[in-house]
DNA sequence: CAATAAATGAGATTAAGTCTCATTTTTCTT
DNA sequence: AAGAAAAATGAGACTTAATCTCATTTATTG
């Protein structure tokens, strides 16, 4: 349980890994998952797999794949559901949004920060008598004219 | 336009400040959003404005505060929709959301710390060519039994 | 390969949020 | 302060993302 699943693409193997019975609609999620190396909203994964995979079965995938922990989902600044494959090769990362064309881009922040947000977070806990689980971190912008993001 | 709103609890004069005009649902959700002094999912003031104020209104003025920008609306892990009042005397701040009891707090990080942030921010947005407007941080965790937030 | 268990598809259902439109309230003008 | 014009409201119809139901199909297990 420690491939580059995104470089062998092989979605039969992390279903087995993950002890999930291998149906057809998974394996075509997954792998539309995995091409995509990053978020998609669902309505366009929806849109994608139009005549592939029933909109119930869609959904009951997802959820599956959340179950397992293989998956991440969150919403847009304009409420839109997105999701994201997050597998053992895929490091920490936060979101950017751009609003003009609705971009979603994986942003790795420098380790230094992120160890900078982790004892920020341990003064948190105290202060606040929490167990704190995860964070998130979110930027909203717009992408320039010269975005090679945008297309 | 430069009050300790929270404070004075003058939706009136809030709303004239703003330039729309002084209804009464404004000043119920207004006056309900004063005195919480921090967020609440839409579902419970909604059960909050029951008899008071009509759903659709309630939506409409939410959408209002909005556009006049002295609302923030963003969403649990669960995905329920969360409003807050932002106000000129309401400082800069994240949230920390238990996934046990449901409580959403506002978190002040410290300063250093977000001035390290916005460091990491001028990084990305060269990196990637965006001009990064806002961002957002959201601390996912549990209160521990002594916890004084939890009821 | 048969028996059992699990997953799927199609469409019904739910619920958050928006829209419509007749009525009411607010604002504007004088 | 009153009447005209503009804006907002309430009630419920409507939309849409997501879930649920259940008969059928597909996987798994021995």
């Amino acid at each position: 349980m420690n491939y580059d699943y995104f470089a062998m693409n092989n979605s039969r193997k992390i279903l087995a890994d993950h002890k999930v019975s291998i149906t057809n609609p998974r394996i075509l999620v997954l792998e539309a998952l995995l091409e995509l190396k990053g978020p998609i909203t669902v309505d366009d994964l929806l849109a994608q797999l139009k005549d592939k995979v029933a909109k119930s079965t869609l959904y009951r995938v997802l959820n599956d794949l959340k179950d397992i922990n293989i998956l991440h989902e969150f919403s847009t600044p304009d409420s839109q559901t997105v999701v994201e494959l997050i597998l053992e090769d895929h490091s920490h990362h936060h979101h950017l949004f751009c609003s003009d064309c609705g971009e979603i881009i994986d942003v790795e922040m420098a380790t230094e920060f992120e160890n900078r947000l982790l004892k920020e977070i341990k003064r948190i806990e105290k202060k606040f008598n929490f167990v704190i689980e995860d964070h998130r971190l979110e930027l909203f912008g717009k992408c320039t004219d010269l975005c090679v993001n945008c297309k």
